[in-house]
RNA sequence: GGACAGAUGCCGGAGUGGUUUAUCGGAGCGGUCUUGAAAACCGUCGUAGUGCAAGCUACCGAGGGUUCGAAUCCCUCUCUGUCCGCCA
């Protein structure tokens, strides 16, 4: 969400830093700042009218206190009363419509973010390792994993429905020894190891920027109000929700590895073979809450974080940076980290790194009190700023690994980082 | 799932219609005293909206209602605790 009296001090910057984004939003702005105005001027006169009504109130407290007539007081009460009750009855119409506008707003692209239309527009910052030379017919990664009995598709249709897979044998194995492997290096990182629920409510959906826009992305459980997280971030970032740190606290770093479910509404037909887009895969996620002049570095620790996961694994990848146009919806600077799929002969995205300075934090109302050395009474509360990424997705991970390192004879080599996870075992075959 | 009890500020805890700007205690912070500390004493100590400011307004789990006036009365919901049942 964005700050309203921003929009209200500067609402052509606003509209402006929107612009860069594909979508129009003037309109919106413009319907914002006319209930903002129309609603501030009510709430002015409405508390006028209850300063006036708690002054009278309390005189005719004393009077009867004192057994003193007060009919002329309780007279002009009445009047007030009903003028108030006029006023209430429209507030609920304005701060709705103030607040639903609002929370369709997304986020103000970044001074460092490159502007652009669409994917095509984002800038490459660099590639990463050397890709493997094949003098064999390269096979994807689902013929791989059905080949050697550890992918099975149809049984995993059968539990469920399609995009659901049963891993199998060593797949499975590989799954484990990456989230062992990744929360490891995340521990050496300095990101706390964290459990969290899997299942979240509509307020913490709301927080993170899910809800409202992106209802249809997420499962619902029936008759509750409860969905089963789309990423980790939703619950690691409302684990604070409603809540003021300390300002030593900072920055908290957190990881967690989790089932992540998605919907996939709306992509049909996109990846419907093999395991890249599942309606469930395992992910390690980094959140980080920090202050607001830590967050650009904080961006580029946790985005590292990542990349450390695939050089240890020697994939290689590009890192790329998202032009206006292609950042989420509540990102202000995103990168992109997209591994190399030789199968396809070219990068699949596997961990999106993305900063949302204090859009998040504002929805969800996660601050810190911001010590004043010179006058510790002016201490203030200020909102935290909020960085993800993931570190990183596991079945597209395991994806990856079927594919750079299949041999010619069907068998896969275990990356050596994977190999003290799994028994010292170099080879799936 | 059944029964009962409860939800008040950082924590404990009082408050059942108006002189309550939410009593009091503890912790924290500032000060006095002290060589320093402790103790004692004095002061301070929530969030948000609005305003240049003084101030004003709202918030006692959430939402609604009654009333001139609600932490207090009424209704609905949520959560927590205890006991029972079931259970990894």
């Amino acid at each position: 969400m964005l700050d309203i009296k921003k929009i209200r001090q500067e609402p052509d910057l606003i509209k402006e830093l929107l612009s860069y984004r594909n979508l129009e939003f003037i309109n919106i702005i413009d319907q914002i700042l006319e209930v903002d105005s129309k609603w501030r001027e009510k709430l002015s006169e409405k508390e006028k009218l209850e300063a006036e009504r708690n002054k009278l109130s309390k005189k005719v407290g004393q009077k009867k206190a004192k057994k003193e007539n007060a009919d002329k007081e309780l007279e002009s009460l009445n009047i007030i009363k009903d003028k108030l009750k006029e006023i209430s009855e429209l507030e609920p119409k304005f701060s709705e419509e103030q607040k639903k506008l609002l929370f369709e707003l997304p986020n103000t692209p970044s001074k460092c973010t490159p502007e652009g239309k669409s994917e095509e527009e984002n800038k490459l910052v660099y590639e990463w390792g050397e890709k493997r030379n094949f003098d064999f017919p390269v096979l994807e990664h689902h013929e791989i994993g059905v080949q050697q009995n550890i992918l099975d598709f149809e049984r995993g249709v059968k539990l469920a429905k399609s995009r659901f897979t049963a891993v199998k044998g060593l797949a499975s194995k590989l799954e484990r020894a990456l989230m062992n492997l990744m929360l490891d290096l995340a521990a050496e990182g300095d990101y706390e190891e964290t459990s969290v629920p899997v299942i979240a409510n509509a307020d913490s959906l709301q927080g993170t920027g899910q809800f409202p826009k992106f209802k249809e992305d997420v499962f619902k459980l029936q008759d509750e109000d409860l969905y089963l997280i789309p990423t980790a971030e939703v619950p690691l970032t409302n684990l604070y929700r409603d809540e003021i740190l300390n300002e030593e606290e900072l920055p908290i770093r957190l990881t967690a590895y989790t089932p992540c479910f998605r919907s996939e509404a709306g992509s049909a037909g996109r990846d419907t073979r093999g395991i890249i887009r599942q309606h469930q895969f395992y992910k390690v996620e980094l959140v980080t809450l920090c202050k607001a002049e830590q967050a650009e570095e904080e961006h580029e620790k946790l985005t590292k974080q990542a990349e450390k996961v695939l050089q240890i694994l020697e994939l290689p990848y590009r890192k790329v940076q998202l032009c206006s146009g292609d950042l989420g919806f509540s990102a202000t600077k995103c990168y992109d980290l997209e591994v190399w799929f030789p199968s396809q002969n070219r990068y699949r995205e596997i961990s999106s790194c993305s900063l949302f300075g204090d859009f998040q934090a504002r929805r969800a109302q996660i601050r810190f009190k911001r010590s004043n050395q010179d006058n510790p009474k002016k201490s203030k509360n200020e909102l935290v700023h909020t960085i993800n990424g993931s570190a990183l997705a596991v079945g597209r991970t395991l994806a990856a690994i079927l594919e750079n390192y299949q041999k010619e004879d069907g068998s896969i080599e275990i990356p050596k980082a994977l190999q003290v996870y799994m028994n010292k075992k170099e080879r799936v075959s």
